[in-house]
RNA sequence: GGGCGAAUAGCUCAGCGGGAGAGCAUCUGCCUUACACGCAGAGGGUCACAGGUUCAAUCCCUGUUUCGCCCA
């Protein structure tokens, strides 16, 4: 238990082992307790194709802190882990991994394809979570899931056709987005939309029946013209009154199109007049339903031209644009090419531009889902942190779409439809069917899969055992909280919002804690691209996961991108370096402790900082109440770092040498050391749990440890005015004197004289034995303060409240600098006073102003004048002793 | 086009209706027996700009500028 520590932080010597010690004494495991309060949280669950990034580990962080403080807070804790399947990343890994062994999916058949994928998420899918591990995330491995075990599975066939049959899941022909690099619909979200430059083609329609007439039209995508089934003008615009309900010809093509007005073209683009290609526009399909116009579709899944298209059938559709363009020119058709910025939606998965055209795929009616997830978030009983992302939330779901839910791919949950090969009737079922139930004929269930964000959807519950009624849901669920980044507030907390609103009628969760973004060094985005991703287990390695993990939490509001760089990480890593010889200090320090005996110090500074503990301790629990856990972090640290290191510490080492004091120094030393490491550790778990295994008076075995011990809770020490002042005024001192030691290089650790001339000096006797240690003051005189000026006539002067600080300093003093010094210590109290002065004297601040900032001013005023007086009358002095 | 965020010390960022803060960097001293991953001291800011509300504005309101993000 004591065996003498390290003299510098080594997290490398002893995370691994805690992580174990842990996970081996069951430590994070969650019990079901009825009647006890508990706290849960799901995991965002991570792809398993990816590998950990520094995205997760501040995720991550984030959710540990929470689950560390509820766990030591007494609430019975659950963080429920597991990983997403991913299935198009996953599918294209799969495929790619064919591809490079000469064959492919098409070849291989569904099901051996599946067997492949299975093996590789047996193989690699456990990756990112043992990644975690290194972080000292306490999840409840017991009860890891993943999106396509058995009972999540089931959890979606069930919620499927639960939905189907409500009328709520459709299948039908629609504009859809395709991506022809992923081989697979998607949804609206999943496209991202980029501003490029390109360019608007000027085209003429020869009007029919009208030798040497034209109609001109403006694209942005000259390919499609070959799928025009229309023209549209906008009903008010005079130039085109007269080509309403006449026809054109397609050029390349001879088609005989419409002309019509339709409320939606802007007449000021372009030409006023846009060619309709109802296959390949999400709002010209929309025209052609109106105008009923016929649908033709140009454009493959596979982003070439169809063979109806002719000459231009199997192009590329870019190869096709060139073509198109050239035909057009050669035969007359083309007038101008213009620059134009053009909005084109790429993949979020592949970043391949994806094509709108028309499939039939199955879709998720949203309106009547969108509405109690609305209400459950407008109500309160669901609120985002920071608030503001409330706005994003709302506005989305109140302008849902439906979704498509439909992917052609098969690494996934197969949609459970089946179709009659023989009469064509369609079943959707929670079993597998044998036969047709009309016909009796052979059944074959759809090739698609479903989004993986169907399943993701159901997470808070599906997890939890849904659709049985296991003891796990009946007592964690509704979750408490859910972290995750402002990036998936549509992908999937509104839809586990939804999903949980229609499925469990309760709220998935009542808090959404939303952070940002981490970026690099220069605040970019971290990319594959640019190489400047930092890789976390890389920072485990050169700094410690707690480095990180405090890295990861100081410093930004929640919500706020960060950025995150070496220094950074070089600081949080000194800080543990700070606490862990703190802590050395302590414990060699802590021969012949009681730790049996209650800590109740009579001098000031036991006192003092026990009250600046308290505090902080009132700080911490405020911040983690609203989320902030940067400002409780922030709070531990200051008190660590400025008030035990820098002056508890150092005060500490003056009473140790006092037999009479030791004793009470010691148990202080020890008390607050013991706060201190349970403050810090759901943010710095390792180190703090290395330290605690130490500690003397910690009970024995897994339940005295640090992970399952107490939070310090507000209430637990005094706040103690008195010594808080007592002390304040011998840090004052003590900087005074530093300051003019420093003004005149008088070396660290040489002593001097100095001499403190107070209103009361019965209340500076004690302060003697300190300030020779602390400032290097030896010897410290006490005088009255009348008689100061006297007994230190060459002396450099500071003063603090009730006492003058003099540096006697016989023949140093440069009389003319140190008046100038005082000079300027005068000009900044006496601003100081004025602004003071001038708000006292206004009788509207006196009468509306609160009565404690009066009286604060107040103070402020009588503290500000006293020390310039005594400054003037200290210039003054020697202005008299130069002349 | 709509919405959101940011603008505070050289850099990175907290803060917030009543005395401008931290870390890093810079400068000056120190190997003071917990820590040089450290100690002590110092310098450095019209809190983007213009109005308004208020006894009081870096903070609240309105507008403007610059940067970033989201949605259409």
């Amino acid at each position: 238990m004591t065996q003498e520590l390290a003299k510098a932080y080594d997290p490398k010597s002893f995370e691994k082992k805690w992580y174990q010690y842990w996970m081996d004494n069951g430590l994070f495991r969650a019990e079901v307790r009825p009647g006890k309060p508990r706290f849960s949280i799901v995991i965002p669950p991570p792809n398993i194709t990816g590998s950990l990034h520094i995205g997760h580990a501040l995720d991550e962080t984030i959710q540990d802190i929470l689950v560390r403080y509820n766990r030591m807070l007494g609430n019975e804790t659950l963080w429920l882990p597991g990983t997403d399947h991913a299935s198009i990343a996953t599918h294209a890994k799969i495929e790619e991994m064919l591809a490079e062994e000469g064959t492919s999916r098409w070849e291989l058949g569904r099901e051996k394809f599946l067997e492949r994928a299975w093996e590789w998420r047996d193989k690699y899918g456990h990756i990112i979570t043992d990644q975690l591990k290194a972080l000292g995330s306490s999840c409840d491995w017991s009860r890891e899931r993943f999106t396509m075990d058995e009972g999540c599975s089931r959890a979606v066939t069930e919620v499927f056709v639960n939905l189907y049959e409500k009328g709520l899941i459709y299948k039908g022909n629609y504009m859809v987005n395709f991506c022809p690099g992923c081989h697979t619909v998607i949804s609206d979200i999943e496209v991202e939309h980029e501003e490029a430059p390109s360019s608007l083609w000027y085209i003429r329609y020869p009007i029919e029946g009208a030798e040497g007439e034209y109609i001109q039209v403006a694209t942005t995508r000259p390919e499609t013209m070959l799928g025009d089934t229309g023209i549209a003008v906008s009903p008010k615009d005079p130039r085109y009154k007269d080509f309403i309900g006449k026809y054109a010809i397609l050029p390349l093509v001879g088609r005989r199109i419409p002309i019509f007005a339709d409320d939606h073209v802007d007449p000021q683009f372009g030409t006023g007049a846009v060619k309709v290609t109802p296959a390949h526009d999400p709002d010209d399909f929309e025209m052609g339903q109106t105008h009923n116009l016929e649908f033709v579709s140009v454009i493959d899944t596979h982003g070439k031209m169809t063979p109806i298209t002719g000459k231009y059938a199997g192009m590329d559709r870019y190869e096709c644009r060139k073509a198109v363009v050239k035909d057009l020119e050669e035969g007359g058709y083309l007038v101008k090419i213009e620059p134009y910025n053009l909005s084109v939606g790429h993949c979020h998965r592949c970043g391949e531009i994806v094509e709108p055209l028309i499939s039939e795929q199955w879709f998720v009616k949203m309106k009547p889902l969108a509405e109690p997830a609305i209400e459950v978030v407008k109500n309160g009983t669901i609120r985002f942190v920071p608030e503001r992302f409330t706005k994003v939330y709302l506005n989305w779901m109140e302008n849902v779409r439906d979704w498509c839910i439909s992917r052609q791919l098969w690494w996934g949950h197969r949609i459970p439809a089946w179709y009659c090969q023989d009469c064509g009737k369609m079943i959707v079922s929670r079993e597998t069917p044998t036969s047709c139930p009309d016909c009796g004929g052979s059944l074959k269930q759809d090739e698609d899969v479903l989004d993986t964000w169907f399943s993701s959807a159901l997470w808070p519950f599906s997890t939890l055992g849904w659709p049985d009624e296991t003891e796990d849901l009946k007592y964690f669920f509704p979750t408490d909280v859910l972290v995750t980044g402002y990036d998936i507030i549509f992908f999937w907390v509104a839809r586990m919002i939804f999903s949980s609103m229609e499925q469990m009628k309760k709220e998935p969760f009542h808090h959404v804690v939303i952070h940002g973004m981490v970026r690099d060094g220069l605040g970019r985005k971290m990319s594959k691209s640019l190489g400047n991703g930092i890789d976390p287990l890389e920072v485990v390695e050169k700094f410690g996961a707690d480095a990180l993990r405090l890295a990861l939490s100081i410093g930004t509001a929640m919500g706020n991108d960060m950025r995150l760089y070496d220094e950074k990480l070089e600081g949080a890593r000194n800080f543990c370096n700070k606490l862990w010889n703190a802590a050395r200090y302590c414990l060699a320090n802590l021969e012949g402790l009681d730790t049996t005996k209650p800590v109740r110090p009579k001098q000031a500074s036991g006192r003092w900082i026990l009250s600046r503990l308290e505090r902080t301790i009132e700080t911490v629990k405020g911040a983690m109440d609203r989320y902030e856990p940067a400002e409780a972090i922030g709070a531990i640290m200051d008190f660590v770092w400025d008030e035990f290191c820098d002056w508890y510490i150092e005060i500490s080492k003056q009473e140790l040498a006092d037999p009479e004091l030791a004793g009470e120094t010691k148990q202080v030393l020890w008390a607050v050391l013991k706060d201190i490491l349970a403050l810090l550790h759901p943010f710095t778990p390792f180190v703090t749990e290395e330290l605690w295994d130490h500690l003397p008076g910690r009970a024995d075995g897994p339940q005295g440890s640090l992970i399952v011990a107490p939070y310090p809770a507000p209430g637990k020490h005094p706040i103690d005015q008195e010594a808080e002042s007592i002390i304040g005024s011998l840090i004052d001192a003590t900087k005074a004197i530093r300051n003019m030691r420093a003004e005149v290089n008088i070396p660290t650790g040489k002593k001097t004289r100095v001499v403190i001339a107070a209103d009361k000096p019965e209340d500076w006797r004690w302060a003697t034995k300190y300030l020779e240690r602390l400032a290097w003051a030896e010897p410290v005189d006490i005088v009255e303060r009348a008689k100061g000026a006297e007994e230190a006539r060459q002396a450099l002067t500071s003063v603090v409240t009730g006492a003058d600080i003099y540096l006697p300093l016989q023949g140093v003093i440069d009389l003319d600098k140190e008046i100038a010094r005082l000079e300027r210590a005068i000009q900044d109290v006496a601003k100081d006073l004025e602004r003071t002065e001038a708000r006292l004297e206004n009788q509207e601040f006196l009468a509306k102003a609160p009565q404690e900032i009066v009286d604060a001013q107040r103070k402020r005023f009588l503290e500000s004048k006293e020390k310039l007086e005594a400054l003037e009358k200290r210039a003054e002095t020697l202005r008299r002793a130069r002349s």
